[in-house]
DNA sequence: TATTGTTATACTCTATAACTATA
DNA sequence: TATAGTTATAGAGTATAACAATA
């Protein structure tokens, strides 16, 4: 009779399931961050993106993000519609809407960059600034490896 | 006139951004490491709970997983009804039902943690061993410090 | 043929609120 | 009253597949 035992195994030994407890506790805490009726995560990267590179179009958006074009559009309609950013034609290429950043979007992300400064301070407080570049070393070093693959 | 410019800012030097994106790949890399009709995350996570503790009942169970009791309902569904636990009654409390692995839900966890080791080592195969302890050792640091404050 | 933006649709995971049966 | 389990519902966030307009 086999015994039925498992061998033992902790859950909190993976990588992989830390990275998760961890990643909610950040989702979390942007959002107390940002306030009721602030921007999401979503939308703050979008707009980032958006602000730092003028006139980029959606699609070249979703990769650098790596989301799928279908599903920029939910947010870049949000942006649109708070006033935060507008889709303006491209002369030369009529499928392409660039992404232009309104006064107001510009506004809007440089006060909430304050805000997720101090949001990754607080969610991050317990660790030391040099273990928070290690942390942020490491995690870059599996997305660009893993990035580069595709 | 204000000047409307941004200023300096990377999305990638957000540890928060950094570890959405790791959890992203590493979520993806879990499915394909566990294979069409494989456990998915969060039942192998409760599964592994059940095994390591049996008898254990749902809340206990949702408190430890940081997820809503109402939430491990379905998962607790799937796997009794893929025959890999049982709920059964507690003499002294008929509110409770403990959770019991069955010898299949054994067998498929024993399984499932090679699947689930492979699939951290590939994930994580960028980093040394080292760099991976260091990692899993900040992540669990975060974590400790703010499941303490709840 | 390939690409941009879009729509429709579905799936995963989580949350809140209210219920029931116990305690 | 408080707790265990449950149900119903909603909300993020993602994916796939197909389409129209354009290149």
């Amino acid at each position: 009779m086999a015994k039925q035992k498992s061998e033992g195994f902790e859950l909190d030994s993976l990588i992989g399931y830390n990275l998760k407890r961890v990643y909610m506790i950040a989702q979390l805490d942007f959002r107390e961050a940002l306030g009721e009726g602030g921007l999401g995560a979503r939308d703050f990267s979008v707009l980032s993106v958006v602000v730092e590179k003028p006139n980029i179009n959606q699609s070249v958006v979703a990769r650098m993000l790596g989301i799928k074009r279908s599903g920029l559009v939910a947010i870049v309609d949000q942006l649109a519609g708070q006033g935060f950013l507008e889709r303006v034609p491209v002369p030369g290429d009529r499928r392409v809407q660039a992404l232009k950043p309104t006064p107001e979007g510009i506004a809007v992300f440089n006060k909430s960059c304050a805000a997720v400064k101090k949001h990754e301070e607080e969610t991050f407080a317990v660790l030391t600034e040099d273990d928070q570049e290690t942390l942020l070393a490491l995690l870059a070093k599996v997305r660009v490896q893993r990035e580069k693959e595709i």
